[in-house]
DNA sequence: ATTATTACTAGAACAAAATTCTAGAATAGT
DNA sequence: ACTATTCTAGAATTTTGTTCTAGTAATAAT
């Protein structure tokens, strides 16, 4: 900026690597090979994400860890916010389909409700690095970013709704305002989650699974009692 | 960096400040100011993190926003992340003072339970950016702050529990592990919280907060019920 | 009262880290 | 074969948090 003076060395008189160090497996297609690095990348990250958080990580850790270059990197992925979006869409994705999965089959109010906080426990437990991730939602999303998930976020919504109000209907389950079911069967367990991942709690989710199970069932269940 | 050149300027050749720009009223003491300064401070970083985040917040924004300079923030707060800490630990107490205050009195379990429940969503709804900076967790406390914070956490637990053992000795409360009542009575509300705060959710925590009272309490009362 | 000490303010200088930029290499499309 | 496009590479640049020295007010010590 302020170096004013007669700019000898002028931009970019670099020549560019004659040959790509990196080349290191014998000759795998390109298509492949960049494919297996946009992974590598994803892994590191996640992993550095996860222990120190998004800022705390430094860019120059994960092209170390990921045996990749800058140009690659930023090519891929845009920014460090980059990698994190991608990884957390990816990871909202998988949690959903899970949870769907968990979900759809059952036939009475009770297994289905007791099955999405079961599922959820047992997510969390199984993949702690991710969902610490998601959990912690320090990520500064992208416009784009923000309404596709807007709408996977709809689309789920929509599904999970479908199995309930069969279950409303019939008496089973409470009339609730529709924004209410999710936080009420998994509010607990996610912030149980939370308490895990951030070591403030002992007990994983998957320890306390069915009595978060039961609990939650009975907050959403259709309450045949006095108050 | 590169610039190599005879370094005609050396460092520290400057000469601060003959006068101080900022001293804008009449003649506070000295002490009222510098408070006045950090309160400044901590108003301004509030409203950018609960915005945008701790990492996407700029030091000059706030150093701008604040009218404080580089000199009198790093004094005071030591770092950034110094800023938040002192904001996380100001608000978590805030906080737990706010629901011991609403729970203490009451004397049965229902209200109790319920007291705390509408607590939360009454005080979400009332600060939601300190709400949204605490929820949001993406601070990384030093040692000295998150010892300090357990035991606070510790000293809390133990109050709540407290109140609980006769509840539950008298038969109105489930015996459950220690640390499945909060998450089980307060994780619906947060969760809701997070969902309104972040946009996900139109109904405010406020207004949804009997609902969520009572589904609470259904889900930690003793049940009298075959399952 | 005068001096020494301390708390605070100030902003230029610095260092570290993220991102941009240009160019070379691989591949796909024509 | 040639052209366009995607991908890789790393030096150069920019941005941004933090340090550093110096100066100013207030207070304590003598």
């Amino acid at each position: 900026m302020g170096n004013s003076d007669s700019d000898i060395c002028q931009r970019n008189m670099t020549s560019p690597t004659m040959f790509h160090k990196r080349q290191a497996g014998k000759s795998q297609t390109r298509k492949s090979q960049t494919s297996a690095l946009k992974s590598r990348v994803m892994e590191v990250s996640l992993a550095h994400f996860s222990d120190v958080g998004i800022e705390q990580t430094n860019v120059g850790d994960i092209l170390q860890d990921a045996d990749c270059s800058v140009g690659s990197l930023y090519h891929h992925f845009g920014s460090k916010e980059g990698i994190a979006e991608a990884l957390f869409v990816e990871g909202v994705d998988h949690f959903n389909a899970g949870l769907l999965a968990a979900l759809l089959p059952r036939r009475t109010a009770s297994t289905g409700i007791k099955a999405m906080v079961t599922f959820c426990c047992e997510w969390v437990t199984d993949q702690p690095q991710l969902a610490a991730f998601l959990l912690s939602r320090e990520i500064k999303l992208s416009e784009l970013a923000r309404l596709e998930l807007r709408e996977k976020d709809r689309a789920f919504g929509q599904s999970t709704y479908d199995w309930f109000a069969p279950h409303v209907k019939s008496g089973e389950l409470q009339a609730l305002p529709t924004g209410l079911y999710m936080p009420l069967i998994c509010g607990p367990t996610l912030e149980c989650s939370r308490m895990w991942l951030s070591g403030r709690s002992a007990r994983s989710p998957g320890e306390v699974a069915a009595i978060l199970a039961e609990a939650s069932w009975q907050s959403v269940r259709k309450s045949v009692r006095k108050s």
